[in-house]
DNA sequence: TATGAATGAGAATTCATTCAT
DNA sequence: AATGAATGAATTCTCATTCAT
């Protein structure tokens, strides 16, 4: 028999994303083993069999909640045509799409830093992590071909890399950071950062 | 009420190094929550009871853990002393200490990452890492200010978060990715990257 | 985190009760400290999860059942009300009240004693009993005040408080000797002793 | 081969007392079981070991201190030579004998206290408190019996039980509660009590 | 005699998950 | 669809006691 259902009708679909919304917030502040599945229910305000008439597992909440918002930041990589940004300056391109990036935090990072950590132990997590990241750096591999014959780097491929891990991590550890003290200079140091790298 | 043992006899001391790295190997491979106390002395030969004889609970064993290990990097950058450089390419005496912090990912990264996971639910393991960017951020400051009129950042502080960010977390990334397939160019670019950056 | 559960079905409450009468059982013969909570469990037929759904901790049941049981003493003196006795010999209403008491002993005995030694370790077993000796004291002084002029004690209160501690200590060191051999007189004495103390 | 130690250089009897007198302190603080044998050892400035030379076990220490402590109600009333009383007030014979046990309570009631709450789980224990209370119980007897015909009780045995047990018990929970707010009309009350009883 | 390191059985407690209603 | 009572495996941690030194 089939297990978890799959929401036909909208109380259904309702109560799915109650606790979808329930466990996002749970996972962010606490991780995977810190939350445990009584309080995402009454969080979303139902009972624990309807938790689980929803979902396997609470690991599997987890994996979807990874999926969803830690793929956003690729979606706003694709959302990002260079085609737009011609004749401008290539700092300014960068700077832009960095802010754009900078505005997702508070919805991936603290997901992602408790996905991280749970890598080594979980080869699906690891997977899906991994695919995002490759993605990513796909993603900007093509952004950088189309900016070929501008760029410095000895290796392509690498440099796509560096900047996936500088946009992800690095803008983490900056955005926690600035949670206790706010620094206005951060975004335009990244810039610089990452366009002195690229472009000569 | 009964304390830990400070082990006086000779006996004590080693046992209590076998925990240690009993523990290290467990919470490195498996994260504070996926390890339990029984595995680690069974690892380290030694009794559950002996366990706690040396540590309070598990999570003390984690903090003393990530106290010496991530403490590491900044005695890495300790000892690198700017004056030993003079006269040499600014990209190879970044190259050089970048080469220097990625000798210790082994014994460092595994556990960093889950600690890192875990400040937001932890106030003392936030403490601890916290204290110890700061540190990293200060060595740092005292680096760039020892070659401030080669600079061309905008606010050395900022620089010198950035810097030690990349340090760790980028780094870091790099050398989860490279276990898989090992890119001997990261070095050169990520030197590439950080020169680039602070120097003209 | 996760509260005792407050039974909703009928099926809930029953199970509580089962678990509140094996606790009583265990509690009584062994103390709070000689029963595990499994053999609690075991003995109302559940498993030791159901046992912790219901309650905090197995001081917690234990505290529940000290208030239940011990407070009974004070009730049997509610329900005792001197007019209807007018006319009758003192000494035969004390001996009603002393007959009526008897009757608690194996409920509140063997508790009562675990309890008691409890007190000097836990504020919150020592503030139970405490209040309910008060109790007792102040239903005391009101029986006592309904007959103040055949009294013949020098102080009131301390009349109340001593006839309160014969009423639970001696008569249950009494009754404890007796399980062994009885001892039909007993009753009779301890009128005595009680009604010659308060009536000229 | 034997286990455990009889003294014999001044220094194992120095040793043994000290062990003694934490464990004194400590059981009539926290009970049998609230007391571990590392916090009784290190109060008396001794290792583990040590203690574990002079006591079979921690039961055993508690065995021979209730022994010694609760014993010392008996010594008083030994003590108490009625023949010396002789042509005095009952009720200032009464009175005087109330005093000397009153002065014992600090170094017998908690203890005692704590052993009594052990008596249905622990034959040993019950049998040295039965036997006390008996020798009590046959002193008292002896001295009913030099005033017989001052008497005006029903069964002499019986009031040897319940006076014994006045003694003990309501004393002692007359002590504790005297410990918050001191009551200097309480001996007089008890000493009326017991007078009025038993003399005519 | 004295020490204190080591032991491990045992107790408390949690929580993911199932299933009867 | 939803509920929440029940389960019990798993884990943490304590402490009485032993024994090699």
């Amino acid at each position: 028999m089939a297990k978890t259902r799959n929401p036909i009708q909208e109380r259904g679909l309702d109560t799915k994303l109650r606790i979808i919304e329930a466990g996002f917030a749970s996972f962010s502040r606490k991780g995977l083993h810190g939350t445990n599945s009584r309080e995402i229910a009454a969080a979303a305000g139902v009972s624990i069999g309807t938790f689980y008439t929803y979902f396997k597992d609470k690991r599997q909440l987890f994996i979807e909640l990874i999926q969803t918002h830690c793929g956003k930041i690729l979606e706003v990589l694709n959302t990002f045509q260079v085609e737009n940004y011609q004749g401008q300056e290539p700092r300014e391109v960068v700077r832009t799409l960095i802010c754009a990036v900078w505005a997702l935090h508070d919805s991936v990072y603290p997901l992602n830093q408790k996905a991280m950590a749970l890598r080594q132990m979980d080869p699906e997590i690891d997977r899906i992590i991994a695919e995002q990241e490759e993605a990513i750096m796909r993603r900007l591999m093509l952004v950088l071909q189309g900016v070929q014959d501008k760029l410095r780097v000895r290796d392509m491929e690498t440099a796509a890399w560096l900047v996936g891990w500088i946009i992800k991590e690095v803008m983490f550890s900056a955005h926690r950071a600035n949670l206790k003290a706010d620094n206005p200079q951060l975004l335009d140091e990244l810039a610089d950062l990452v366009s002195r790298y690229l472009f000569a």
